[in-house]
DNA sequence: CAGAGGATCGGCT
DNA sequence: GCCGATCCTCTGG
């Protein structure tokens, strides 16, 4: 038997204790291996239809400063990398490989181009969605959103969100928990410039991060 | 205007 | 661990 006094009424869709904080521009630092850090155990918010969302907490990012052969900004602005030039907490969506969507939020003043890759997070909430969305039902909640490529998929994101601010628009949410997991360093992933900086942060002991297991002990 | 390459993923050896 | 898929963007001629 399951909630007995509850019957018919909806399951509630999203419940936090405390429940999050809504993060804007101010509560953000500015920085690009500030922030990378800062997103850590923060959680990512995606109002859907009906008052549902999808969330889940970042478990790995990775920074993609100023002087980063590896940035899409180290040419100078384009058409495809303007959001990187945006105030810190805009959105940043591109195409990899012609099969997959990376989200990104900005990181330093207008004018400079840096952003922190969002890599992997934890499903709080809207799990069954976001399995649908996927469209592999054998997969393990911790597995939905672990790879950049992935996490776009499970919150459904797409270069509709490219530009948005994170500070004024409802589409997408940062959060805080108040939740301040343990933050690894490593090397980053799937590079092949500026391969030895270690620009990639993770939650300990999170099975939502991707990668080998060594590169986060 | 052609061509190379890429902040990935999933399947296969 | 290796490889192909798939397509957009940027660069160079």
């Amino acid at each position: 038997m399951k909630s007995p006094t509850s019957k018919g009424a909806p399951a509630p869709s999203f419940s936090f204790a405390p429940p999050p904080k809504r993060l804007r521009r101010a509560d953000l630092p500015a920085g690009t291996l500030d922030l990378a850090r800062f997103l850590i155990g923060k959680l990512l918010i995606r109002p859907i239809d009906g008052g549902a969302v999808l969330a889940g907490r970042i478990v790995e990012t990775e920074a993609y400063g100023t002087d980063d052969p590896a940035s899409h900004a180290y040419r100078g602005p384009t058409k495809r990398n303007r959001a990187m030039f945006e105030a810190h907490a805009h959105v940043y969506v591109y195409l990899i490989y012609g099969t997959s969507y990376c989200l990104n939020v900005s990181t330093e003043e207008p004018g400079i181009g840096a952003a922190v890759l969002i890599r992997a997070a934890e499903p709080l909430a809207g799990i069954a969605r976001m399995r649908a969305l996927r469209d592999r039902p054998e997969l393990r909640d911790d597995e939905l959103a672990r790879g950049p490529g992935n996490l776009c998929r499970a919150f459904g994101i797409d270069p509709a969100f490219d530009g948005l601010d994170l500070d004024a628009d409802a589409r997408l949410i940062l959060g805080d928990d108040g939740a301040q997991p343990e933050i690894g360093a490593s090397v980053r992933i799937g590079l092949t410039k500026a391969a030895e900086r270690e620009h990639r942060f993770y939650a300990r002991g999170s099975r939502a991060v991707s990668g080998r297991r060594s590169l986060s002990p």
